[in-house]
RNA sequence: GGCGGGAUAGCUCAGCUGGUUAGAGCGCAUGAUUCAUAAUCAUGAGGUCGAGAGUUCAAGUCUCUCUCCCGCUACCA
């Protein structure tokens, strides 16, 4: 494809959701790298808007609210502000910071659903689902809870088990009860609205599959994978009290889906900010970049723009630069284990160290993989790097014009070889970072600035004015003209990246703000000029600020345990009539053989020896024994257990286990052998 | 099991459509230097490019098989 000449640029993040404030992982993943193109577009002069805006709908936060007794629009206001206020002083430079829960957007949102109606373009389905009679109300998968068929939990939800990770659907429920009312909950008819996704394959296939192969591979990758999987229609509605209103007569208690109402704020926040909102909306001349994570690739690939397609008028994002995780000392990052290092209280810890969190989210963004964040890094970063190379630089620079000139910026005399063969380089610095930023490598841009220091240094060393002012002064003069010129560019170049501390440079310079074009230009600060005041751009970070992380790291990680172990024994059971023991015929017996089962990860087929006879039994215990290891031994089977069908075989009985705290499995059996079928009361 | 992504120096990563002795930053070693926050500069050691096979005059780069990690998905008494 030929490159496109663009006249403006629209660029979103990720809308963060507002049941929880903001951390480390969505910095690296889509705030930081949307702030450095957002910047780096705006230093260019261009015509660019950045957008974002706080998510505020759906099931989680009025599962929150309800658990802390408060209105949804309590935690919403609450998280919203903290999200917004950490954004600024982190120096994200969104034209606006919106809301769904902003009149605009629930105009919006609804018109955009409308229309879709009025046209057609959903399907209505009508499906059972679960209904608290009590409340009244219908109830999302999350809103069901009972006992985990697996580990146990008593508060499982009815689409997870928060305590080991499985997935599960309401109908698995051991005793399930309503989270709003407590009552049974039973099914009852409801109707929604579907978006038929595969009616726009065709579309989707052509427009990212041929039209988009420049797409990053995770991104790309991901894309053809649901395409080649066959799309599927999906609801756009829910049966919830919370979110926008379905437009349509009839649809009392129903709102908009989350995910159908979450990229469209993206256009109110657009509308909010500026009536000349369609422009950046329906021109073709507009180029629309979406900064997400590796999460979202379904959404803003496949699902919002088929919304946008079958809207029409609309533009479609030009690129999807879509990041993987960032991890956290080894760790997954986790909002629900407190796994995380909040953005929040990042900058309470590090007061004026915004750029030093930027720069190190930024050298170590996921970009092609997950990344691990670790305190000892970051340290390192800033000590090696930003101190060293950058900070150190800078402050030679402007010392040296202090103490020999008193601040005077002085004449550049003539320019010999290396002052020209330097000055080229530092030039050169400017294709390459700009290259970089426009393919969404921002490692590499980074890097690409950061040269520009190490280029400084390099001079000073070679150049030595702290010899040469023995005995040629003039030549000193030369010198450190050149060095402020690199000073000054620095101060462009790293700016999208560290915004405080191109400020900085610039106060120190006694400059004003340098145009983007104007990088690689040995003129920026003019002979005579006085600059201001030398003052260190970055210090060091001790050891003990970072052991202070990882102790509250520590300790977050043994409240975790704790609250695990204190919630793990679990209370005894109701009692049961030894009539009742007596029902269960448990005996033992040999495992002969084991083999997994083909086509699932779990699973193990077993033949067993129960002295009775030799059975199938099927147990997924495949990812905790391997088949070698389980032949030959004795075992404990419940062998009157119901029979079930699994994966095309019967089988018959229980292998019985014990299984801790962290879900791992121990085998049961006789600790001497044992006749096969002997009965175990 | 299916699909997608990843596996390159101790660490974090570049290596576009296959082409001379595989690169960078940090760390490490040695030397130089002192304007600078003991910062800087130079030089060097370090890699059978996850494993194996194949295509080719030529493969980190293409094909196949396998292993491990991450995500989605199916299955999970």
């Amino acid at each position: 494809m030929a490159s496109k000449q663009f006249k403006r640029y629209l660029v979103t993040s990720a809308l963060p959701y507002a049941n929880g404030p903001v951390h480390i992982g969505h910095l690296a993943g889509v705030y930081i790298p949307s702030d450095i193109y957002t910047r780096y577009l705006r230093l260019k002069g261009c015509d660019v808007i950045s957008v974002c805006g706080s998510d505020e709908h759906g099931v989680p936060i009025t599962i929150k609210a309800r658990k802390e007794g408060v209105a949804p629009q309590e935690i919403v206001d609450r998280y919203h502000n903290i999200i917004k206020d950490s954004f600024e002083r982190l120096g994200m430079s969104f034209d606006i910071y919106s809301r769904t829960s902003s009149p605009t957007h629930a105009v919006t949102a609804s018109d955009f659903f409308r229309k879709l109606y009025d046209e057609g373009k959903f399907i209505e389905k009508t499906s059972m689902q679960y209904y608290d009679e009590e409340a009244k109300t219908f109830l999302a998968d999350r809103y069901i809870v009972g006992t985990c068929p697996k580990c146990g939990n008593d508060r499982a939800y009815g689409d997870q088990c928060e305590k080991c990770g499985s997935t599960l659907s309401p109908e698995e429920l051991i005793d399930p009860h309503s989270a709003v009312s407590g009552s049974v909950p039973v099914k009852r008819e409801t109707k929604h609205w579907y978006l038929p996704l595969d009616q726009y394959e065709t579309f989707l296939r052509e427009w990212i599959l041929d039209g988009h192969k420049e797409w990053k591979s995770n991104v790309y990758g991901q894309c053809k994978s649901w395409l080649d999987g066959g799309l599927q229609p999906r609801a756009v509605s829910r049966d919830l009290d919370w979110g926008i209103p379905v437009p349509v007569e009839g649809a009392e208690g129903k709102v908009l889906y989350v995910w159908f109402d979450a990229p469209i704020g993206y256009i109110s926040a657009t509308k909010d900010f500026t009536p000349d909102w369609e422009q950046y909306w329906k021109s073709d001349d507009t180029k629309m970049v979406h900064f997400i994570g590796k999460d979202n690739i379904v959404f803003h690939c496949i699902v919002f723009p088929s919304m946008l397609k079958a809207h029409g008028g609309y533009i479609l994002p030009e690129n999807v630069p879509a990041n993987e995780f960032l991890n956290l000392e080894g760790d997954k990052i986790s909002t629900s284990r407190n796994w995380a290092v909040w953005l929040h209280e990042y900058l309470d810890d590090f007061p004026g160290k915004e750029d030093v969190l930027r720069y190190v989210l930024c050298a170590n963004a996921p970009e092609t993989k997950d990344n691990d964040f670790t305190w000892k890094d970051f340290q390192a970063r800033n000590n090696n790097e930003l101190v060293a190379v950058l900070g150190n630089f800078v402050n030679r620079a402007l010392v040296l014009t202090k103490k020999y000139y008193d601040g005077l910026v002085p004449a550049c005399g003539e320019l010999n070889d290396y002052d020209r063969e330097t000055l080229a380089e530092m030039a050169a610095v400017k294709s390459s970072l700009e290259s970089n930023i426009e393919h969404y490598h921002f490692r590499e841009a980074l890097k690409d600035a950061m040269n520009i220091a190490r280029i400084g240094n390099k001079y000073l060393a070679d150049t030595e004015p702290w010899k040469v002012v023995k005995n040629d002064p003039e030549r000193v003069k030369t010198i450190l003209n050149v060095a402020l010129q690199i000073t000054a560019n620095l101060a462009i170049a790293i700016e999208p990246f560290m915004p405080f501390s191109a400020a900085k440079i610039l106060k120190m310079l006694a400059a004003d703000r340098l145009a983007w074009d104007s990088l690689g230009a040995a003129d920026l600060v003019a002979a005579g000029h006085r600059i201001g005041e030398p003052e260190l751009l970055f210090e060091k970070i001790e050891d003990d600020a970072i052991q202070r992380q990882l102790d509250k790291l520590e300790a977050t990680k043994a409240a975790n345990q704790a609250a695990e172990t204190s919630q793990n024994v679990e209370a005894q059971k109701e009692e049961v009539s030894f009539d009742d023991f007596q029902k269960m015929d448990i005996r033992v017996s040999t495992i002969l053989t084991a083999e997994k089962v083909a086509k699932t990860k779990k699973l193990l087929k077993l033949t067993v020896d129960t002295g009775i006879d030799q059975r199938e039994i099927i147990s997924g215990i495949a990812e905790h024994f391997t088949p070698e290891e389980l032949i030959g031994r004795q075992v404990l089977v419940l062998v009157n257990l119901e029979p079930r069908e699994l994966k095309g075989t019967l089988s018959r009985g229980m292998i019985l286990m014990a299984e801790d705290a962290c879900g791992k499995l121990r085998l049961l059996g006789p600790t001497e052998k044992t006749a096969n079928g002997a009965i175990v009361g």
